[in-house]
Formats: structure tokens, C-alpha cells, sequence
DNA sequence: CAGTCGTGGGA
DNA sequence: TTCCCAAGACT
């Protein structure tokens, strides 16, 4: 970690943060999160952009708002409602954890988000990046907030070669804000690196001439600016084959079911679907028994109509999505319901089952259509 | 540490 | 088409 900041102490701290706090005061986008310093409001959008861009952020963060103004209202709020306000977003453990902090602070702060990082780091969903984040941004407290944006920012800058991709790098760029955050204004030192990021200091051709701090930047100087920052390249994903069932009542209603509360796509609903290995893939028989086994349901199978490739971070779906008639009634438990093509909407369900609702829709009401 | 956990957009 | 990515956290 010393030889990897060999360059901090020639940086001219002051000049360096007047350079790039003068120029995101300039700048910076409008952003529906920046209207105010709302700690709750803060943190929301803090946890919306783990991994995820500005662009697909601003419509999802101004109906949140409008749906669950305060820590109050979300506190009190039902999951599901909270899941379908997510819906679409991905990474839905992050709303969940979102929801159970906020409900902790809603009984054991009064509704106050704590101002220390000690308090602050003991909230679900809320890790290194989202501690400082909000606590530079909602309270002026100079605490780093290391994200992407800020290590592939200075890895230029500082020309740092770790790899970014390995969770230990973090500390060492974390060590570098602290010596150059800004005591007078922690809340844009920490958003401009981010912004800067985002406008000029892009993964791949930075544009250096339109850099504020260009001067400071050891990687441009030396012209390695395009081969920062290191990053090892993530493994493919595993392939995992579905099928799926759209299965219908006499009355046209779905059955739909509700994942388990823990792993992939936590509590959000799905059409009823099993995994198939190669050999059995079109097997509608052996497809009927696995639904009979897991979901205790018995369907009478119908052709494909569909197949759906999903992809996620570190797997594939391979979704052949069938249409089925069912036999006799569906057990009485919390997570099967048969639903109308109106009361579906209810409910939250993944962009890759989101597709199969369309394909449900298509033939609503038409009790005919399966032969 | 390395794997898990989503999605849509751009090169 | 394929790949990489975008304001990470948790186990």
C-alpha cells in the first residue's frame, strides 16, 4: 500500500480541491436527489445507484419519493408494495435491507439517520461507500466515499496499478481521500470525483483535455491514462435451463408463486418453473411430476409458446415457457395464488418473468386457446 | 478472498 | 453478438 500512493505527497492538496469542487460547483447535472440534503433522501438514492446508472435511477427515485416520502412512511409501508417500487431495478435484497434499516431507525433513532459512521455502519445494506457517502453529503462530514467512479478517478490520477476488482484495493484508496478530501466541503469533494467519473473520466476514453484536474494527474502525464485503471475481467456466467408454466384455470386466472425469502430474486413472485437437465428438456411428463413435487401442483401440460434468455451478473437463464391447464384446485399456502390478468399487476416480478406475463396477457380470457 | 446478487445500455 | 459495465453489500 506504500509504494501504491508513491505519488501522493507531490499532489497540491488545496489547489487540487479548488480545481475540482470550482468545477462540479459549475458542472454538475441537475439530479432530483440533489434538490435538497435530506438524509433519508440521500441514502435512497445512494442505495438505487449501487451498480447502477444515473439514467436508469431518476425515474425509480422520484416515484419512491413520491410513494414513500419519509422514513415514516416507509417504515410502515408493506414489502411488497416497497418490491414493486423496485421492480425492474435488480438487486433486490438492496430495498429489503433498505426497508429494515430504515425501519430500525424509524424505532430506535426516532427517525433520524444516525450522523456517525459507528452508528451508521451498523444498518443492513449500508457498507464502506454508502457510510461515507451519506454522511459527506447529508452531513458535511469528510469521510470517504470510495466507489468505481473515485478508484478509477485516481488510480489515474495517483497512477495507481492494484487491481480495482479486488475487495482489499478499496482501503487504499480510501487512505488516499482521507489525505485529500476537503475539511470545507466533503459533500462535493466526494460528489465531484464521482461526477467526474461520470463525465470526463470514463472507463474507456477520458476526456483529459476537458479535465479539471489535469494538471494534478500523474497518469496523464506519464500517458498511461487509457491503461488505468487495472481491473481482472469477471468469469462467465453458468447456464441454467427452466421451464416454465403458464398455468390456467377454467376462468383464465394464473397461478404465480413467491420465491423464498433468501438467495436470487428474494421474495419476489415468478410463474411456477422448474430446472431441467438436457436430456429431459421437452419432456412435458417429467415436467408435470417436478411441479406436482415442488409446487404440489398438478398441471396438465401444453406446447412451448416462447424461450426466454435472461441474463444475470453470474448466471443464464435458458427459460422454455410452456402453457398449462390446471387440474383441480391449488394448495391453500402463502406462497401460491391464482390471479387474474388485473390482479397480477399487483404483484412484483423480474424483468425475465415480466416477459412471461406479457405472453399471459396476450391470450387473456380465451379458456379456448389451449388445445 | 471469491461468489452471490439484476438490469439495460453502449462499444 | 459479445462483452463490459454502473454511485456495492453480504456471506
Amino acid at each position: 500500500m506504500t509504494d501504491s500512493l508513491k505519488n501522493l505527497a507531490s499532489i497540491d492538496k488545496d489547489a487540487f480541491s479548488h480545481d475540482l469542487i470550482s468545477w462540479f460547483t459549475e458542472e454538475q447535472r441537475e439530479l432530483p436527489w440533489r434538490k435538497d440534503q435530506d438524509p433519508y433522501k440521500v441514502w435512497v438514492s445512494e442505495i438505487m445507484l449501487q451498480q447502477t446508472r444515473v439514467d436508469t435511477v431518476i425515474p425509480y427515485f422520484n416515484r419512491f419519493i413520491e410513494q414513500f416520502p419519509t422514513i415514516q412512511d416507509l417504515a410502515q409501508a408493506e414489502e411488497e408494495k416497497v418490491l414493486k417500487a423496485w421492480e425492474g431495478l435488480g438487486y433486490y435484497s438492496r430495498v429489503r435491507n433498505l426497508q429494515s434499516a430504515v425501519r430500525e431507525v424509524h424505532e430506535k433513532y426516532g427517525g433520524t439517520v444516525p450522523a456517525t459512521k459507528e452508528a451508521i455502519s451498523t444498518l443492513k445494506g449500508v457498507g464502506p461507500y454508502t457510510v461515507g457517502a451519506i454522511l459527506s453529503i447529508a452531513y458535511g462530514i469528510p469521510e470517504p466515499a470510495v466507489d468505481g467512479n473515485v478508484m478509477r478517478v485516481i488510480s489515474r490520477i495517483l497512477s495507481i496499478w492494484d487491481d480495482i476488482a479486488k475487495a482489499s484495493t478499496r482501503k487504499i484508496f480510501e487512505e488516499a481521500i482521507r489525505t485529500l478530501i476537503s475539511e470545507e466541503n466533503p459533500s462535493y469533494f466526494n460528489q465531484a470525483l464521482m461526477e467526474l467519473g461520470a463525465l470526463i473520466c470514463t472507463p474507456t476514453s477520458p476526456s483529459c483535455l476537458l479535465c479539471p484536474v489535469r494538471e494534478h494527474c500523474h497518469g496523464f502525464h506519464e500517458g498511461v491514462e487509457n491503461e488505468l485503471p487495472i481491473k481482472t475481467k469477471a468469469k462467465k456466467q453458468r447456464l441454467v435451463h427452466l421451464a416454465a408454466v403458464i398455468i390456467r384455470d377454467d376462468e383464465g386466472n394464473t397461478v404465480i408463486h413467491k420465491r423464498p425469502s433468501e438467495g436470487l430474486l428474494a421474495n419476489m413472485w415468478e410463474f411456477p418453473n422448474v430446472e431441467i437437465s438436457l436430456p429431459f428438456y421437452r419432456d412435458k411428463g417429467y415436467i408435470e411430476s417436478l411441479l406436482l413435487e415442488q409446487f404440489g401442483i398438478k398441471v396438465k401440460m401444453a406446447q412451448a409458446i416462447s424461450r426466454i434468455e435472461h441474463v444475470f451478473s453470474h448466471l443464464k437463464w435458458d427459460i422454455q415457457v410452456f402453457e398449462g391447464k390446471l387440474q383441480g384446485p391449488i394448495e391453500e399456502v402463502e406462497d401460491l395464488r391464482l390471479v387474474s390478468p388485473i390482479e397480477i399487476d399487483e404483484f412484483p416480478f423480474p424483468v425475465s418473468h415480466q416477459k412471461i406475463i406479457q405472453h399471459y396477457k396476450k391470450v387473456e380470457g380465451d379458456v379456448t386457446h389451449d388445445e
